[in-house]
RNA sequence: GGCCCCUUCGUCUAGCGGUUAGGACGCGGCCCUUUCACGGCUGAAACACGGGUUCGAUUCCCGUAGGGGUCACCA
């Protein structure tokens, strides 16, 4: 499929990626977990590549040592697999690239595209303070840009500075933002390679594109500052070696908090780990949610995968940053349950479970949760939900009763409707749901009561709750024995004959 | 502060010169009903402001205001 929408020429001259198969590449640095802006990322990425037929690659930024760590990397990639993202090549990790990245310096500085400087960090501060004294821009004053080699010091360490285009406008047109301009004086001589010849961020990023024949950079738009910066790398390759075609750029806006500022942890920034073990929230509706935020199509809410990556393309993303809802992800979420795979689902909530019921056994009970599923789905938004509301079917008599399962039993008369209504169950020929709504219906006509009056403390005995799945599916999962069981107990009735019964 | 980006209900968004400005979350009401949910119906709720352009601006242009980003030998 052709990528006629985006043509990502820039007036600066240099050649575009714009008609070359897509590529793209998530390029996450390993200094924390991959946080919720960054899965996002990812997923246009992902989906960027998937729609137009390209190679989705991954590359690990770690180029700094002393921040980046293997916890990191294992987070990241272990997020990256659960949201489903799966790339076309190995990751790449920056760091091996060292090498390659100070080649393509050196070459940059044999044709004069880039020279070295000596100045000391010191005298770099003293120049920003008189800088911001004067309050001017704060900005690298080309100092050895044009200084005679001869003159620097013998011996002394030096970084190399890239030579960016002093005058001039350099236009890009972002697939995302659309048209942006940046006067090149605005561009200062940044640095390639420090003094101990290791790449900056700067450089590694463009030459590590430039060799993965990225032609996509999708990115959040903190980065659309330094596209201007990177440019010029491409544009002076250019004139030195084959494959330097600049990428099409499509900065998409960042992520907010609840409250409008940025992501911090209370809003949001915690890993997709903690969306996955904290929140209890699936994959697919955290993918739909964040495919949302920032990207819409017609009035649709709800986006299978297949869906997605037939629908999802650049022009449709918004360009104003976006507030993270956890209501609207919470109710998301409980879409996806309801239409999840109730074995699917029984086998994600057993640990919960099992971690609030030591009764649970997820060997013995696996079967009795997923035939309680479809009444339990339709009850919860998250996993904690669904484990918690699951609890009354594998507690062990006596049932701890709640406040108001405790206040339903003590009401006035429930007592006798309840032993009645044991009796009333214990008579019936057959324990199936039809049959015993039938029975307890017809048992409150005849006593002119409404079916609350019978349910209610029925609900209490059952399940020490006074809300629960609808009362006959309640009956039907605990089974004849159990739920004449839990009712003698609360009627004070001899437990012992049905807890013989009960055995099975 | 310089530079860059952004601006439709509280929130996410649809809209791409003429619409009763649509949908979703949340909120209110009603229905369903044995509780809680689910589901259905329904209500309140938005084009930041000021200039242009135009027969006509939410839509195009320019300002203002507000928000965000970025200015390292970090990525």
């Amino acid at each position: 499929m052709a990528s006629g929408d985006d043509n990502g020429k820039n007036e600066s001259g240099a050649k575009t990626s714009a008609n070359r198969p897509v590529v793209t590449r998530f390029a996450p640095s390993p200094t924390g977990f991959l946080h919720i802006g960054g899965a996002r990322t990812a997923l246009f990425n992902w989906l960027y590549a998937r729609h137009h037929g390209g190679k989705a690659l991954l590359r690990i930024e770690d180029t700094d040592k002393a921040r980046s760590t293997q916890e990191a990397i294992d987070a990241i990639l272990d997020g990256l697999g659960w949201l489903g993202f799966d790339y076309d090549e190995e990751p790449v990790f920056q760091s091996a690239r060292a090498e390659r990245h100070a080649e393509v310096a050196n070459k940059l500085l044999e044709a004069g595209h880039a020279y070295r400087c000596y100045a000391t960090a010191e005298e770099l501060e003293q120049m920003r303070a008189e800088q911001r004294a004067a309050k001017k821009p704060l900005r690298y004053d080309n100092r050895w840009r044009d200084r005679d080699p001869s003159e620097a010091p013998e011996g002394a360490p030096f970084v190399v500075r890239l030579k960016t285009p002093t005058e001039g406008v350099t236009e890009i047109d972002d697939a995302v933002q659309g048209t942006v301009k940046v006067k090149n004086s605005e561009v200062d001589d940044y640095i390639l390679l420090r003094s101990d010849g290791s790449p900056t961020y700067m450089l590694a990023v463009v030459v590590d594109d430039a060799d993965m024949g990225v032609t996509h950079v999708i990115r959040g738009d903190d980065h659309l500052n330094n596209a201007f910066r990177q440019l010029p790398i491409y544009k002076a390759m250019q004139t030195i070696e084959d494959g330097w075609e600049a990428p099409v750029y499509a900065h998409i806006p960042l992520i907010h908090g609840a409250d409008g500022a940025k992501l911090s942890k209370r809003h949001g920034a915690m890993g997709v780990d903690a969306y996955r073990d904290e929140m209890g929230l699936l994959p697919e509706a955290v993918v739909n949610y964040l495919l949302r935020l920032g990207w819409g199509h017609g009035d649709q809410e709800i986006f299978s995968r297949e869906e997605a990556v037939a629908l999802f393309d650049l022009p449709a993303v918004g360009k104003g940053p976006s507030r993270f809802d956890f209501k609207k992800l919470a109710n998301m979420n409980g879409q996806y349950m309801r239409e999840a795979d109730n074995a699917h689902l029984a086998k994600l909530a057993a640990p919960r479970i099992a971690a609030l019921e030591p009764q649970f056994d997820a060997g013995k009970h696996m079967t009795l949760l997923i035939d309680a599923m479809p009444s339990l789905k339709a009850r919860a938004k998250n996993m904690d939900e669904l484990a918690a509301g699951a609890l009354f079917l594998f507690r062990q008599r006596p049932l701890p009763m709640d406040e108001k399962a405790q206040k339903l039993l003590e009401a006035e008369g429930a007592g006798q409707i309840l032993s009645d209504a044991a009796a009333r169950l214990a008579a019936a020929p057959d324990w199936n749901a039809e049959l015993l709504e039938a029975d307890l219906k017809s048992m409150a006509e005849e006593r002119e009561l409404g079916l609350g009056k019978i349910a209610q403390p029925l609900r209490a005995a059952l399940t020490g709750q006074a809300t629960s799945p609808g009362i006959f599916d309640v009956l039907v999962l605990l089974g004849r024995e159990e739920s004449l069981a839990r009712i003698a107990h609360c009627t004070g009735a001899d437990a012992l004959d049905t807890d013989a019964l009960a055995g099975q």
